[in-house]
DNA sequence: TTCTCTATTGTAAAAAGTTACAATAAAATT
DNA sequence: AATTTTATTGTAACTTTTTACAATAGAGAA
C-alpha cells in the first residue's frame, strides 16, 4: 500500500494521526477510484480491516472531507458519494440516459468567477454534480415533443 | 388555509390527489418559509395533522420535489433542506460567518449559459447553495494571513 | 523502554431515512 | 347512493447515519 507518506507527513503537520483503519479508507478510495458510497467503501475497506466499524466510517468520511483530503457529492435525490481529492471539478449527468462528463476547468473557472462576481462572496467551486440533458437526448426530447404536438 | 386550491387543481390535472397530510406538510413549507429540514417539517406539520408518519413525510418530499412543488437544497455535509418552489434560485453562503445572499437572476442564467456552452449539455439551474466568503470575511482573513505571515 | 497525553476507535443506543405490503379513502363509474 | 378503481397512507421491519461515552493505541517525553 503506497497511500501512504505524503498524507502521514500532511495529517501530521496537523496534528492528526494514521491508523490502519484510515489507511483502509483511503485504499479504498484510491484503488477503487471515481464516486463510491458510504456502503460501498465499508465493503471495500473491510476486505483490508475487516473489524472496521460504521461510525469509524463515517467519522472518517467526515474528517477527511472537513480535511481536504476527501470530497462530498450529492448525486440528485438524497444519494451522497465520496471520492479522494485531486483537482477541484464538476461532473454533468443526463437526467434521462445517465452518461455523465467532466466539466472543464476552464468552464469551471468562469462560473466561479461569474458568480462572486454577481454576489461579492469569493465562491468556492467545491465537488458537484449539475443535471441536464445531454445533446442526444436533448434531440430525443425534440422528436418526442414534436410527436404530441403534430 | 390557502394553500390549497390552484394546488389542488395542478394536482388533478396530473391524476394526483389533495391530502390532508399533503395539506399540512405544504403549510408548514409555506408559514414557515425558507429552508426547513424533514425533522423541522414534521414537528410543524404535525401540529395540523398530529398523526402524520415519517414514512409519509418523506414520500410526500419527494413527491412534491419530483413534481416541481418543493426543491430539496443540500447544506453542505450531508444535511438536505426542502422549500416551496417559486422560481428557480442559488444562494452563496458565507463557510466563516454563515450570513447568506441570493444569487442574482441574471448571474445564475449566465452560470447556466457558460455550463451548457462548456459541455454540449442542456444544464439546469436546480436549487443550490454556494459556499465561499464574504466580503467581510475576506477581509478579516485577509487581515489574519498578514498577521501569521509578519 | 516506560510513562503520559489525547486523538481515535468500538460499543451500544438513538435518530433519520427507506421499503414492502396490507388497509384506507379520494375520485370515477355504475 | 352503491360500487369500483387505484392513489395514498399506516404499520412495522429494516438500513443508514449520528451520538455519547468508555476503552484503545499513536506519538512524544521521560
Ligand atoms: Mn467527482
Ligand atoms: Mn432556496
Ligand atoms: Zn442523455
Ligand atoms: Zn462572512
Amino acid at each position: 500500500m503506497t497511500c501512504g507518506s505524503y498524507l502521514i507527513d500532511a495529517l501530521h503537520a496537523r496534528g492528526f494521526r494514521m491508523t490502519p483503519q484510515r489507511m483502509a479508507i483511503l485504499h479504498a478510495l484510491r484503488s477503487v477510484g471515481g464516486h463510491l458510497t458510504p456502503t460501498e467503501i465499508l465493503l471495500n475497506a473491510s476486505r483490508i480491516y475487516p473489524n472496521l466499524t460504521k461510525a469509524t466510517l463515517y467519522r472518517t468520511l467526515d474528517f477527511l472531507t472537513r480535511n481536504g483530503f476527501a470530497a462530498a457529492v450529492h448525486l440528485g435525490d438524497s444519494r451522497v458519494a465520496y471520492e479522494l481529492v485531486q483537482e477541484q471539478h464538476h461532473h454533468v449527468m443526463c437526467r434521462r440516459c445517465g452518461r455523465s462528463l467532466l466539466v472543464p476547468e476552464g468552464t469551471l473557472r468562469k462560473v466561479c468567477e461569474i458568480l462572486s462576481e454577481g454576489t461579492g462572496y469569493a465562491v468556492e467551486a467545491d465537488h458537484r454534480v449539475w443535471f441536464g440533458l445531454c445533446s442526444a437526448c436533448q434531440s430525443a426530447e425534440r422528436r418526442s415533443d414534436e410527436k404530441l404536438a403534430g
